[in-house]
DNA sequence: TATTGACTTAAAGTTAACTCCAAGTGGTAT
DNA sequence: ATACCACTTGGAGTTAACTTTAAGTCAATA
C-alpha cells in the first residue's frame, strides 16, 4: 500500500503519517527499491492504533513511550499496563468533564428554547 | 475579591485569567482606584463558565463569538443557540471517540494482566 | 524611609502537533 | 525526449492556548 491509499484510508495526510514514523509511532515502514514506503499490515494496525489513541488526545509522547516499550518486549509488560491504566484514569477524568459541560449545555439549549417561544424573559437569562 | 483570590477558587492562574479578560472571554473585570482587579459576582460567574467549556476543549474563538454575542443581546439568541448547539454535537463526537478508546484500553489492559497471570503468551500480543 | 510583595502592562517566548516548502528522484504517458 | 506525477527529504512555518518576562505602581510593614 502506498502512502496516499493509507492516508485515504485512515484519513490521516501522508504529512501526518510521515511525521508518526518519524517520530517513532509507527515501526520503520518497509520500502521499495526506489525508497518509497509499502505499507504491510503491521503498518496499518499501529496507524489504525495511534489514530484512535490520538482521536480521544492520547499525547503523542506518550504513545512514543508505550511504543518504544512494547519494542522492548516482554520485560515491558509491566509498565505498559502501568501506562495505559494511567492513561484509562484520565481519559475517564475527561470524560467526566465532557459530560459535565454536556450537561450544562443541554440545559443552555433548553433556556434559549423557552426564549424562542416567549415562555421566559431574555433578560433574566446569565452567562 | 483579588485576582489571588479567584484564581485559587477556581484554580486558574492570575495570568490565565487576565489573559481571559483580554480576548473578551470575561466581561471587563471591575477595579479600585490604583486599578486593580476586584471580581465580583458576575466576573466570577462567567469565569466558572469559561472553565467548564475549556474543561471540555471548547475552543477559545467559540467562546469569544459566544460571549461577543451575548453582549449584543436578545437579537442574537437564535444565533447563540445554534453556536450551543453546534458545540454541543463537537462534544457528543468527542465522547464517542473516547469512549472507542477506553474499550480499547480496556481489553488491552485485560490482556496484558493475562500475560503477567501467566495465561496467555507475550509474543501473542499485537499493537 | 526603605523595602517587600501583590498587583499592573505589553510583548515575547513556549509547547504540542502538525503542516508546508523547496529541492530532488524515478516511473510513466505523449 | 520531455513533461508530468507521486513520491522522497530536512527543515521551516503555523496555530492554539497559554506562560514568562521586564518594567512599573502602590500600600503596608520593618
Amino acid at each position: 500500500m502506498t502512502i496516499a491509499e493509507v492516508s485515504k484510508k485512515y484519513e490521516l495526510t501522508p504529512d501526518t503519517i510521515r511525521y508518526y514514523e518519524k517520530e517513532g509511532l509507527i515501526p520503520k515502514v518497509p520500502r521499495n527499491k526506489n525508497g518509497i514506503r509499502n505499507f504491510d499490515e503491521e503498518s496499518c494496525a499501529w496507524i489504525e492504533f495511534i489514530k484512535c489513541m490520538r482521536s480521544a488526545g492520547m499525547e503523542i509522547e506518550i504513545l512514543k513511550k508505550y511504543v518504544e516499550l512494547y519494542w522492548k518486549g516482554a520485560d515491558t509488560v509491566k509498565e505498559r499496563k502501568e501506562l495505559l491504566e494511567e492513561q484509562r484514569t484520565r481519559l475517564l477524568k475527561k470524560q467526566q468533564d465532557i459530560n459535565a459541560t454536556l450537561e450544562r449545555l443541554n440545559y443552555k439549549i433548553k433556556v434559549y428554547d423557552e426564549i424562542q417561544q416567549g415562555k421566559r424573559k431574555h433578560f433574566m437569562e446569565k452567562p
